[in-house]
DNA sequence: GTGGCTGTTATCATTATTTGATATTGCCGA
DNA sequence: TCGGCAATATCAAATAATGATAACAGCCAC
């Protein structure tokens, strides 16, 4: 209908998974007419697809209010994501090895597209709430993940990434210069691992280190972030960095 | 076609469903041909769910070796499902003040039906792969986890479970004897906990306490594994369960 | 209580979409 | 290089989705 001519195309799912992804972190719980807005599909579609996504277990559902809600199903999903994913398994042990001995919050995130996302997360001190739940995405070029595994791409793919990839103005300290940036990346790829302060969250250092394939190129990055109230860059890198270097070398991408 | 006289019911969705469901821990990566075996569905009607599931952003396909596998889609929508439900967002914290302060893999394990699921987990030490990611669901009878949430309903509720619900041999010593369950579920009505050894693993030591709502139902339960060679029983109640009981009531489910 | 509003549930003729058989192509190992 | 298996593409038949509309239910203000 609105689609490509795509003979294979089933739009029926299409505009299920519509409804699915019309939940997010401030759209938890939402009704019919929600979901028309949202989705801005037909009354009737709506009311098929999220009847039959009650049925087959992907909403709950309040008798009450009558909202539909996520569902316990979309857990088991990150489930089988995790196996499904071997650099996971691999970096699990190294991320809890760290964590243990070092009590700071590590995470690991992956490449998805122009954004990171967390797959693995270990947070060791309270923090906001969105700083410590897997499934995050965030605009590369704004986190010291995205800039370290950009750096290990060629100066063409930089350039271009520095040039179109999205950028979010988080705090009111999120560097927002792409020639900045572009210079932070180059940095990266010198350094071998990438620093930023307050880009997501104020008072916040986050350094990362690439976890590289053979072929030298890094789809995933292992990060941690510490406060900048009780460290500054300097004692960072001095503390963390040798050890951050090494468990992410350990798992190979 | 196969389902019920319901009009609402779009099949052509509930067929992606079960695309999306054929991947599992042991079920990683599937080719056309293995999708087809396990859902049962036409091979051509799994042509194009998995072609409109792909352009999506669903499933990721290798070029190679034509194989789809989940895509980082599924990790957010756990990230949608964690701002969703309440629970998360009062006991993440606290979790994460309990794993910091004793240094103990604790989760956070919800009932689903007739079985537990892991919501939340802070691993501490490395242990297998499966008892370290979310979304892992256990028959809630087996688990510490399941009988003390069991235990906050009524007798009634708790005879029919302890009939009807699964159960599953997951080691040599797993309880699969149902009276020995329900006295079980009895004790940790009384106790306010309940504690298992050697039921999903050997050598671990299970612990778990209810988090309650106002009218004293529990939905959700703090859990924390212990080796069984470092501790036995007895110590472990007297070192970790004072502290567990107040991190698990002072989340209010 | 009662009326009116809003949002949900149910129905149905029309038709677009899915279906599933089959033909074609491409890949990989022998 | 060939043979076999699996992945793609095609298409007429018919089923299943569509979307307009009608009936219903819950909630709030009065």
């Amino acid at each position: 209908m609105e689609k490509k001519k795509d003979s294979l195309y089933a739009s029926t799912l299409a505009r299920g998974l519509q409804i699915l992804r019309a939940f997010d972190e401030s759209h938890v719980a939402l009704s019919l007419t929600d979901l028309v807005e949202r989705t801005g599909l037909e009354k009737s579609a709506v009311q098929r697809m999220a009847h039959t996504l009650h049925v087959e277990g992907m909403l709950d559902r309040d008798p009450k209010s009558r909202l539909y809600r996520p569902s316990h199903a979309w857990l088991e999903l990150a489930y089988a994501y995790y196996w499904s994913d071997p650099v996971i398994a691999r970096a699990l042990p190294k991320l809890i090895e760290f964590s243990r001995a070092w009590g700071e919050t590590v995470n690991l995130a992956q490449i998805s597209g122009d954004h990171i996302i967390y797959s693995l997360r270990l947070p060791n001190q309270r923090t906001h709430f969105a700083a410590s739940i897997v499934g995050r995405r965030l605009p590369a070029l704004n986190t010291a993940s995205g800039r370290v595994m950009l750096a290990t791409r060629s100066d063409e793919d930089i350039d271009q990434a520095c040039a179109r990839w999205p950028l979010l103005q988080a705090t009111g300290k999120t560097l927002m210069d792409r020639c900045e940036i572009a210079r932070s990346i180059r940095l990266a790829r010198e350094d071998g691992y990438c620093i930023t302060r307050d880009q997501m969250l104020l008072n916040e250092i986050s350094l990362a280190a690439p976890v590289r394939r053979t072929d030298g190129q890094a789809h995933a990055a292992v990060q941690i972030s510490i406060s900048g109230i009780a460290f500054n860059e300097k004692q960072v890198l001095e503390k963390f960095l040798p050890n951050l270097l090494d468990t992410a070398a350990g798992i190979l991408g």
